[in-house]
DNA sequence: CACGCTATTGCAACACGTTGCAGTAAGGGC
DNA sequence: GCCCTTACTGCAACGTGTTGCAATAGCGTG
């Protein structure tokens, strides 16, 4: 996986432009990238690659792993995804045009929650002012506990 | 990777207490552990498991990755350790002492900088306010871009 | 100190993710 | 419409991390 600078993602995903997107790259639009971004397409907001892998087995038995992989790496390149990784460091994938948000991951239940953008602009402001770090909150992933498992652990 | 309702860090890691901390809990010192510990305890700062699995061989050859793992497990809840997971999704380790800091990762270099508790207190205590849900800074890593790499980057 | 309970180990098998390579096919040029 | 370049695919192999299970071995008890 390499997330390298990404073009700006595309707001509204207009699902029947990415191929003309992708030949703008010099890249080459396949069945199998169509097959992809159809499954795309009717799964915005999370999901995980292996959910994405078997949704594309059932329309394309023949579906590769690696093949899904270096797709996703292509349309986060293009801005049209992008990804975080879960509590055990499996991909979570971002299908746009979720409102871009972050993830508060419980580490004992595993549960996720949405954390709008609005809620870490200001600590993300503030590392690109003292640090000179540009982060999106789409990246943004806090492990901690969450409400239920909170009130219900047992105190040392 | 289970990481439980953790004890309290240690703040100095009395790496000789160890053994008697696992016992309190009800579970058991072995050669094993005490290689793993011994490693752990020349290594503060990050590691890697590979890492570590590797210095473990070096000492006792037939060191097992699913035993580094699960050992590492327990002196997570007991607080001697904790980990965040690196932008490939691969588990960085801190060992403490070290001071509790977040990571800035960089998504196209990959380099990793330090993010001082300080820096980071007021993000985290506004979700334990407002969404109550409690992380520390430990736990705390963001993609982004590094300020070398920003400055690198061609615009599109 | 021997005994027994059970936590732990080591192994094997599996899921996720990445990478190298040879063959295939997209699509621009003629 | 055919050719040619080269991006892409599919496969196989690998590295990381997890899990089930039978055998082993801590360590508290009598």
């Amino acid at each position: 996986m390499n997330a390298r600078t990404a073009d700006p993602p595309l707001p509204g995903v207009p699902w029947d432009r990415i191929p003309g997107r992708v030949r703008a790259h010099g890249l080459r639009w396949t069945p199998q990238r169509a097959t992809l971004v159809s499954v795309l397409a009717e799964a915005e907001g999370h999901v995980t690659v292996s959910q994405l892998i078997e949704r594309c087995r059932e329309i394309e038995p023949g579906t590769t792993p690696s093949t899904v992989y270096r797709t996703l790496d292509v349309l986060e390149t293009l801005g049209v995804i992008s990804h975080s990784h879960g509590r055990d460091g499996r991909q979570i994938l971002h299908v746009r045009p979720t409102t871009a948000h972050g993830h508060l991951i419980c580490s004992t239940c595993g549960s996720e929650e949405d954390l709008p953008s609005a809620e870490a602009s200001t600590f993300l402001q503030m590392l690109q002012r003292d640090r000179h770090f540009v982060a999106s909150v789409d990246h943004l992933s806090v492990t901690g506990l969450c409400r239920m498992c909170r009130s219900s652990a047992v105190p040392d």
